[in-house]
Formats: structure tokens, sequence, C-alpha cells
DNA sequence: TCCCGAAGTTCGATTTAAATG
DNA sequence: GCATTTAAATCGAACTTCGGG
């Protein structure tokens, strides 16, 4: 009755071959499962099975993955891990991921080019099988796309539509949440708006412009263009607050009336708010305020912000369904054409936005 | 001149081997500069650096970690990655990490016990070196703490001083962050302060406020019973902004006199400023608010939250450290004695606090 | 055990081909 | 040929040992 074991080291499939008085072969095929158990008997099964318990029997994974090839990993990169924005999504991906018992390995490049070339590194190394990159990062450094694109690993982008045809992507529907946006605060009597256009270089900032134009022209509105202001590009995550605030506080200055604004995110708001607070305006009985994005920080905030929230736990699920295709396409060998998933963003009224007073 | 290569899978040592005329062993020895390198001549070397390079051979880790059997990871786990206040130290232990050229593998527990043990037996089966636990979670469950101790792996908490004798810790000081909260307070004249104390089962929640007490006794403070309020317990990450709104809320309605508000953390600071705002109350002219933690909302909120803030990096990169330590130790089978640090808090002074009117 | 390099073994699991009755 | 089992080759790198200058 075989029983000493080396308790050091965790047992391996020779162990277990030893302790059921089968061969490694037979105890890989029954515990894997594989085509050729068919043929093993269940007694046998049974034998293997309780011997692999008794021993508390883990596969190795390094082993198996050198032989496999199989690492049943995926890569994710987050250009800045502090941007609230970023962590419903990891959530998304994590819970999608969770189910089909893959682990991500997460990365945060804090938007230094040489992290990122560091971590594309590493994660290949660890060979992937996959790639989901969270591009909320304020420039476009068209250098990472080519690194990503020598890659022959399945990825998908989240947040940008770039490379469109290497890689898939899953957005916000930009242009409707403008719309959305500018509607509501339209719906409330608002006829004065100011707006926050987002910084130039960011690709969300003119689609959701681009909405709250059409939406204007289709209702046969004039947007003051002394109304419309635009935020100034930084690499600087907390720039949007600083800055909504300086151009709030400007625009206050130079006495143009407005009854509300809005903003281009939810930083911008909360931006817009303290200039508003600071100069005595109340909100929302003397001037509106709507903020896009939904981070957690516009259900805490005081008054409570009115915004067009970013699906985002949706948007990190569905981009981890696309790349699992893409994954099993790749697998068989077979061509993926990169998919580009639009989702419908949803207004959320609290506290921030009222009636025209 | 060979130079045609199988492009489709990767390069081996093998064929850096061929590649550059020598044996797969000269190979390894140049590239990992093992002991024998000194033997090996310049020209050698040079000559097996740029064959590595021409074919862009990067090892396979699998190989690597199975033979060696080390993996250069650590494993991180998260209770709860919403929460704010985690973001920060992750930042904190992945710059350290990345100094050190580990790879973290991050992992979301979101308060599920059965998530914990899958992850826990995951991470495990990667054979982390390490592993970091950042315990924000709001009941103690000292189930996972045998679980963990069963593991002989070297394990740093933060954020919680538990299973002293096994694991080593990294905490902030919290008495000493109460005293300070008081301290601001009472030196800006107020002498009506509300307390709203911590969850009871949080381990926060207690040396806060015997920092708090202490204090007060120091200067021969009386602290009115009636104005310490307590925050229930409750799961939901949440519920302290809802929870000090309400208390806030009631205590306004008995009309108990108070000039200042000393929060537990941010989360029911931000309820209490929400409570004055509602019952018109101005801050900090009509009352002070001071908060705890410093998570990213307090400095975009309005007003700006004056609080005391947890040097969540430091803590992270502390963490990392004492894990580096205990990880050599192990590595030289020599023992090593936990290590429990804590980490002093910082008085953020912003808007919400000012002396009393 | 100076200097240089290579053949062969090992890590743990999977898989192919083949050996039993 | 069939059901049942296994020896041996394999994955890629690292380490031990050995053989000539």
């Amino acid at each position: 009755m075989p029983r000493s074991k080396n308790t050091d080291t965790a047992a391996t499939i020779k162990d277990v071959a030893k302790e059921s008085g089968f061969s490694a072969t037979t105890v890989s095929i029954v515990l894997n499962n594989a085509p050729l158990a068919r043929y093993i008997p269940p007694k046998t099964k049974a034998q293997i099975e309780k011997a692999a318990k008794r021993l508390g029997y883990r596969p190795n994974i390094f082993a198996r993955s050198l032989r496999s090839k199989r690492t049943h990993t995926v890569g994710v990169m987050v250009f800045d891990m502090t941007d609230p924005y970023c962590t419903l999504i990891l959530r998304g991906i994590e819970n999608a991921l969770y189910q089909e018992s893959y682990l991500p390995i997460l990365t945060d490049v804090q938007n230094e080019r040489s992290r990122f070339e560091r971590y594309l590194e590493m994660l290949l190394g660890r060979q992937v099988e996959g790639l989901i990159v969270i591009a909320n990062w304020l420039y476009t450094d068209i250098n990472l796309l080519s690194d990503l694109q020598k890659t022959k690993t399945s990825t998908v982008m989240i947040g940008r539509e770039v490379g469109a045809g290497t890689f898939s992507s899953v957005i916000v529907d930009n242009e409707a949440g403008g719309a959305l946006a500018y509607e509501h605060l339209y719906s409330l009597g608002h006829r004065d708006i100011a707006v926050l256009r987002g910084p130039k270089t960011l690709s969300d900032s003119d689609p959701r412009w681009q909405g709250v134009r059409k939406f204007a022209q289709s209702k046969k509105i004039e947007i003051d263009p002394r109304l419309v202001l635009d935020l100034p590009d930084s690499r600087e995550p907390m720039s949007c607050f600083e800055n909504g605030y300086k151009l709030v506080t400007e625009l206050l200055k130079r006495k143009r009336t407005f009854s509300a604004i809005l903003a281009f995110d939810d930083l911008s708001a909360l931006g817009s708010l303290r200039a508003l607070a600071k100069a005595g305006i109340r909100v929302p009985e003397d001037c509106s305020v709507v903020g896009f994005d939904d981070i957690p920080t516009a259900s805490v905030c005081t008054p409570l912000l009115t915004t067009v929230r970013q699906p985002m736990e949706p948007m990190g699920s569905q981009a981890v369904h696309i790349l699992l295709e893409a994954m099993q396409a790749m697998q068989e060998t077979k061509a993926f054409a990169p998919v580009h998933r639009r989702l419908a963003p949803e207004l959320v009224v609290r506290e921030s936005s009222g009636r025209v007073g």
C-alpha cells in the first residue's frame, strides 16, 4: 500500500499512476476524458479518480501548456487603471472570462509607450490566446497599433475603433449619446445650452458633438457658437475636471447667458458644477448640467449628476465574447472578419438637470 | 547561410543554435548569462545574440518554468476592484513589481467566497511565487484565512492585520488618522463634533474611533455620546454613502447642534455633504466635514473634501518589498518572520472644513 | 577543474504507436 | 479486429557531465 509521499512537492501524474496502479498514460487519458477514454472501463476510471483526489493531484499547467500550446489565458491591457471609467469594464471582462474558465492577465500601461511595449512582450511571451485593449488613452499613437498588428494574436479594442481592418472593437454609440443628452435638456425647455466639447485628439469627442449638431439640426435649433467651448488636449487624466472648471468660470465672466451645460464627460461636468457653485449659481434651479459616462462619482456627488451612461459591463463582456469567437476561429485556422459593435448609451436622469426656471 | 524559418511558429533555442552555428547549450548559457558564460569568448556571445535577435527569439516561459520552478509572477487578490480605494494600491503594487520584472496576476474576488477559492486555486496552479491580498472586504471570514494558511506561498495582506503569526501586513495607522481628523476640527475651533463611526465588523472602525477618543481624552474634551453615530454593517460597497446620508439627516431632524462632522470614510462624508445640502446647510460656513481615505472623488466633488489620506501607493509598494524579501528567504529556505508595517496617514485640507463660524 | 563547447538528462503532461489478451 | 493498456516520443529550456584544446 504505497502511502508515503513527498509532502513537500506537488503530486505529479506519475504519483497518481503509482498510487492507482496504472500507467501515466492511462491516468492522463482518464483525467482529461480524452477520446480514448471510451475504451476504459468505469472501474479503472473510478480507481484513478480516487487516487488523484487522494493525492490532491493538480496537473502542472506549465508542462501541459508546453505540450498542448494552449494556455487558457487572455491578456488585458488598460491604458490607465485609475481612470474610473475602467473598473466596470474590467468587471464585465472578468465575469465573462470567469465563466469560460479563462484567466485574464491584466496590465496597466499607465499611458507610457515603454510600458506598452514591455507588457505586450510579456503577454505574448506568456502565449496569451487573445488580447483585449481598453483604449482609454488620450492620444493616438499609430505605432502602438503597428506593434499590435504584427502580433497574430486575436485582438479586441474597447473604446476605440482603430485599425478597423485588423481589430474587432466595442464602443459606445457616442453620436446617439450626444443626441440623448441634448434632447434631454431641450425637452426640459432649455434653449441656451452651453456645450463643452471634448479634446480634439480624443476619438469620442467628434461623434458626441455630431450627435448634438444633428439633433439640433433636426429640430431646427440654432446653436450659439459662443456657447460652444473646447476642452484642451492633455494627457493628465484629471485635466477634464480642471478645464471644465476653467471654461465655465470664464464663460460666466463673459456674462453669456445659458441655462444648461452639456459637458463632454462626467469629469468636465463635475468641474462645471464646481464653477457654478463658486459663482453662487444653484443646480439645477438656475442651471442644469449633464455629463457623459456615468462614472461612480456621478452617483455620490452633490447634486447627483444627470448623465449619459456608457454600458461598461456589457462592453467588457461583449469584447470577451467577440474575442472567444475569434480565438475559436484561429484555433480552427479559419478566417475571422473583425466585428465592430456599437452599444447604445442610456440617459440617467438624476438631480443636476431640471426644467428651465 | 541558413535563412528560411518556419514563420508560423516562434523561434526556439534550437533555431538559434542552428542559425548561430553553436549548440543549444551554449546558446542557453550565453542568453541567460549563466555562470559558465565567463568562459565563452565575446565573439561567440555576439554571434549568438545576433542570431537570437535576428530570429526574434523569445524563450518559452512554460519550458523554462517547468524546468526551473520559477515563474516570476505574483498573485494579487482584490476583494472588490470597483472600490475606488483599490486602484491606487494596485498602482503601487504594479510599479514596484514592474521594476523587479515580476508580473502580477490580478484577480477580483468580488466579495464571493467561491471566487476566492477558485482564484486561489488558479493562482497556486500557476505557481505564483507570492501572494498579495488587498483585504478591503466588509466581513471577516476566518475560513478564507485557513485556506490561505494551508498555502506555503509567502503572503502579504494589505488593509488588515489578521493571522499576524502567518501573514505579513501593511495597513494605515488608523488610530493616528482618527486623531488627526479630530485634532484638525478641534484646532479650527469646533467643539460640537458629530462622529460617524464605521461598521462594527470592519477592522478599521475601532482603531479610528480609539484615535478620536484618546485625542479627546488628552485634551480633556467630553464627547457628547448623542453625537456619536454608527454606520451599520453591509456588504454593499456603496452602503456608507447611503447610510452616512441617512444618519446625518436623522441627526438634523433631532435638532442636535453640531458644527462639524467627522466621518468614518470619504463615502460617508459624501453622504453627509448631501444631507447637509438638502437641509440648506452650507459647507464649510455652517458645518465642516472631514472624511477618511482620500478616494479620487474627494478631489472632484463640491466642495472639495478635507480628508485623511491613506498612502495607497506606498502601501502597495511596501507590500511588494516585504513580499520580495519573504520570497527571497523562501528561496534560500530560510525562516522569515512576518513583518507588520503601519503607515502614517496624512491630513489633506481642502474646502469642506473651516473655522467654526 | 584553465578554457570552450556539446551530448544527454530532466521537468510533467500529452499523444502516437504499439503491445497485450 | 476489438477492448484495454502502455512504452516511448515530444514540447523547449536548463543543468550536469563530459571530452578535447
